[in-house]
DNA sequence: CGCGTCCGCCGTACTTTGTACCGTTCACTG
DNA sequence: CAGTGAACGGTACAAAGTACGGCGGACGCG
């Protein structure tokens, strides 16, 4: 290819509608990969060729932003906890700050599924995520009453729960079902369980309904109050 | 290559020392991936190239066992859902019968690092899984007394439980350390989040030594202890 | 205005991976 | 001994990560 054809074939993707025109940074290229990665539903769908694509640059000019793919993938569980949202309202005591703190990280994680998957997998000790997750969640159940130590140990518990049951939940594909596509899914796993041979899983089929409502959010709340409820006890 | 060169080629390799000499099935195959898997500390380093390598055989033999790499990975989250052991011994009630089922999903994700991650990325329903994981443990903590629908969310909360524990704990890299090397491992991160500027981290660096907990076996227990003592106050 | 210098960008090419296709070997049968 | 089927694996190709080096435009200096 020519120079002169090269230039305009540059200058015309930049044009292209939806094209990048903004300037390429660190954390625009994060967000275009959380995109990716939630939108698709698999950590290895995300290339760098795709990502690359999505932003409109050549494949190599990420690797003057990352060293490296797997930096990358570093950097979109810190910006998704270095960003997460507590809500401003004060908490009235200990076991609603645990509420807001569990729901946040479920929601969280619900946004960006494909973090879940991350934290899973990795250790990030990024000041961005340490700032926007560790220091946020300590002070906010500190504020409310929790003693110092024990608020570390609740952290550990939530987080881990949510990461859990993400994960456990999320069925593929995991972007939003509708509304009859999910009732639909159920009625069809309810039938799988129910319809397996009952002398060899008699429990399995007994509660087959039971068990199909195992990654619903009522499953999350009841394991998080039985948490605090217990915690609030030790309190006194 | 000619024939010749070819068979004695083929000859010499199943003489190789340490080499196969048993059939190969799709259980050998199984358990050559999670020990690869769970040495190697990262599932992108299970190739199916390296499995070849590491059962003395071709390749491609191994798609005459399985369809692909993605049906290897569902068999061995099946493989060890599968075959996940619960103590013989019978349980004495309902919070012993808790215990004892999060203490066997723990060891068996201990045992397969490897496994907690696929259970954090795939379903997987197979019979195998069902009987070993799902029924064995409603049925224990049905004979404990703890009644059907509760069972089911007992074991909703103490696999996903297990699962975010593993993931967020085990350390890079997975296999186990010496105690010397985890003593020193220790320290350093005491050191990390202890260095970290205090104007912006006053509670990380204040509770430094209770963050690097975190990931031991007591903050396990903590949480488990937490959800049994409410299972057992609803069961009143 | 002219010219060097530097920085952002990316085309090319090499390696590693999953896997489709098809030939080869070998044990067994008649 | 020829025939047959199953098990095995060599070759080849597409897609992915990434090392390397070149290109072009912006900016500063004379």
């Amino acid at each position: 290819m020519i120079n002169g054809e090269l230039a305009e074939h540059v200058a015309e993707q930049r044009k292209r509608p939806g094209g990048r025109t903004v300037a390429l940074t660190p954390d625009r290229i994060i967000e275009a990969a959380l995109r990716i990665a939630d939108a698709e539903g698999d950590l290895d769908r995300l290339t760098v060729r795709r990502l690359a694509a999505e932003l409109n640059v050549g494949t190599m000019t990420l690797y003057g932003y990352f060293r490296s793919r797997d930096e990358i993938l570093d950097g979109m569980a810190d910006h998704a906890l270095g960003r997460m949202k507590l809500p401003a309202e004060p908490d009235s005591g200990p076991a609603e700050a645990l509420r807001t703190v569990g729901y946040a990280f479920l929601a969280m994680m619900r946004e960006h599924p494909s973090v879940a998957r991350l934290l899973a997998t990795r250790v990030t000790d990024s000041r961005t995520a340490l700032r926007g997750a560790m220091e946020a969640v300590l002070r906010r159940l500190v504020d409310a009453g929790v003693p110092g130590k024990i608020a570390v140990r609740c952290y550990g518990f939530l987080i881990t729960y949510a990461i859990g049951f993400i994960g456990y939940q999320t069925p593929r594909p995991w972007g939003a079902l509708s509304n009859a596509e999910s009732i639909e899914q159920r009625r069809r796993r309810i039938h799988f369980y129910a319809g397996l041979p009952s002398d060899e899983f008699p429990l399995v089929v007994r509660y087959a309904d039971a068990i199909v409502d195992l990654p619903s959010d009522s499953q999350f709340t009841a394991g998080l109050e039985a948490y605090i409820a217990s915690t609030l006890r030790e309190l006194d």
